[in-house]
DNA sequence: TTGTAGGCGTTATCAT
DNA sequence: ATGATAACGCCTACAA
């Protein structure tokens, strides 16, 4: 009786099984051309001895740690955990487990947590969004990581991606409020640095409305950190300006929530005095008073997508370079025609 | 020039600094006794050679990986997102990397889980909630690995804790409506099958009505899954009761703000015509019209104490069995006096 | 303080 | 179809 009694291993399952430890390997892999009989033998010697097999030297000898590693910004954003409980849900079909790494929106902290990760032994990994440093793509490549980006669409030779277009239907949103009759726009923006999907929304705004021909101020934008009460804030800084903007688009959900609670304590009324755009379709936005007009952004359906085509790349399967989901505009109670605006000069 | 310019290795980093590759391993590892000069040699190689260790081996040898295992039930709620986000900041700080799995609220689902992370070979593991079958406390004892459970305060002697009282606050949440003057209540409980927190806070409930004198009978507490739409559900079907409660406590916040949802589209107002209450304080809940009172649990300080608690565990420190938060009750505008409340008989 | 060498538990390449 | 056995890359007694 060892004072710790040792593990049993693979060799003891042999040995019971009066087997090589190559034919329990085999077993324990699915390998082709085993016997029936052997695999009964074997299968049993596990079960008797209740026999583990230990990931550690399995990843050494095979060169694959059956784990990814997935990148995001951060987990606070629920468009993020979701899409990270979906792929997680997912990947565990495939037996294959999930690392995560935050890095705030740091760039250089992204890869940092990258180098880590590989070092770590992942089998592929996702990052999200387009931009990326150089030094990123070069630890894939210089230790031959199958990877993806998602949440974007940018067609990119080096960075194959699972998204949707982020410009498109922001610039739908503000083209419905100018069809709508508004002329006066406001915007809300997450800060853009190293965020390629604030840049497209916020470019999406701009196109529609230069399409237009209608002006959008620097001062008209105002850019704030993620949070409702940041969102509310940057409402307030929008509500100074004279003339008032009729309408704001707002670069995300959450930022439309502290713009709509900063309207409600101000005694603006949505949609009649002032119409509220966001973007995402958080769950609760179909819930509120009134519903927000946002646009969804497929987050299951990309963490699903991500989960099978970054396993079948590992598998060294052919996989498409570029897949665009559809992010769609949902019309709902916080838009409307300016009531008390003036028609344009 | 092989066809896969093979990654360099310790050894390769022994030969160019010239030295033993044990005194690279222990540079490596900030070992004790290496001498100045041996470490800058040492550091060169590594520098001029981008010599990065290889996880797995070194899990192998030294029997820990350097990531612990989280077992959620989903990510889809913000209060574990919100604790995996810190918790996994907070890791980084030692070092050490995160490995995600969720298990949809089933607890055989969790050991399983549990039983392929463990195999993955990490060095510890957490746990939310109380609510465990036998066969994961022996998966923890059989492969030595440290583990904590957090999210509730139960004393048990096979389950080390960081988490806060449940049911207490809940308690308080419905004297503070009995004090205000109601006396027929309702409650919204998510399924307490396997969820000892929800069991928790509708004891708490039900421990302040009983000692208040009151009755809450079966068709007056409605269990329904987690999400907005099944709380409005909830409440519809509360209100169907006659004579109809005149305070509604829920079980988390996202069920209260579907029945808000629901009360506002059923012209009922919060708080003149009915009281309502939450329980996590989750970012929005303070952001509503009126603003939810509800008990703010604690995620980012239990995900940042598990990790240093864990990692402590893991280097064999002494550590408390029990820690015990404090999830404070937030009294906002959700709660008033029964306006249109008959006297008691 | 530094070096030598034997594991760590599998997988995978050969034979047979 | 099955069996020997050499990797896999690092850590760590133990020796010097």
């Amino acid at each position: 009786m060892n004072r710790d009694a040792k593990r049993t291993l693979l060799q003891d399952v042999a040995r019971e099984a009066g087997v090589s430890t190559a034919s329990v390997s085999r077993v324990l892999n699915r390998a082709p051309h085993v016997s029936e009989r052997l695999r009964n033998r074997v299968e049993a010697a596990i079960d008797s001895l209740g026999y583990v097999p230990d990931g550690t030297a399995r990843a050494l000898a095979s060169r694959r740690i059956g784990a990814i590693g997935a990148l995001v910004p951060t987990l606070d954003n629920p468009v993020f955990s979701a899409m990270i409980d979906s792929l997680e849900q997912r990947l565990k079909q495939y037996d294959c487990r999930l690392l995560i790494a935050t890095y705030r929106y740091s760039l250089d902290e992204e890869v940092e947590s990258l180098r880590t990760l590989i070092q770590q032994g992942i089998d592929g990994a996702v990052l999200i969004g387009h931009d990326h440093l150089p030094a990123t793509l070069e630890l894939f490549r210089r230790h031959e990581v199958p990877y993806l980006t998602c949440w974007h669409s940018e067609e990119d030779p080096d960075w194959p991606s699972i998204g949707f277009d982020n410009a498109a239907p922001a610039r739908h949103l503000a083209e419905h409020l100018i069809d709508l009759g508004h002329r006066r726009f406001g915007v809300i923006s997450a800060p853009v640095d190293g965020n390629d999907r604030a840049r497209a929304r916020l470019a999406g705004f701009r196109q529609a409305l230069e399409t237009a021909g209608l002006d959008l101020a620097d001062d008209h934008v105002v850019t704030v950190e993620y949070g409702i009460e940041e969102g509310a804030a940057a409402f307030a800084e929008l509500m100074r300006l004279m003339p008032r903007p009729t309408a704001i688009l707002c670069g995300n959900d959450v930022l439309a929530f502290g713009a709509m609670f900063a309207a409600a304590q101000a005694g603006i009324a949505i949609p009649d005095d002032l119409s509220i755009t966001g973007f995402d379709d958080l769950p609760q936005s179909r819930f509120m008073h009134p519903a927000l007009t946002t646009v969804a952004a497929p987050s299951a359906e990309v963490g699903r997508l991500v989960a099978d085509t970054l396993v079948a790349r590992i598998r060294g399967d052919q996989t498409p370079h570029r897949q665009v989901l559809e992010a769609r505009v949902v019309l709902r109670g916080t838009t409307a025609p300016p009531l008390h605006e003036m028609e344009p000069a």
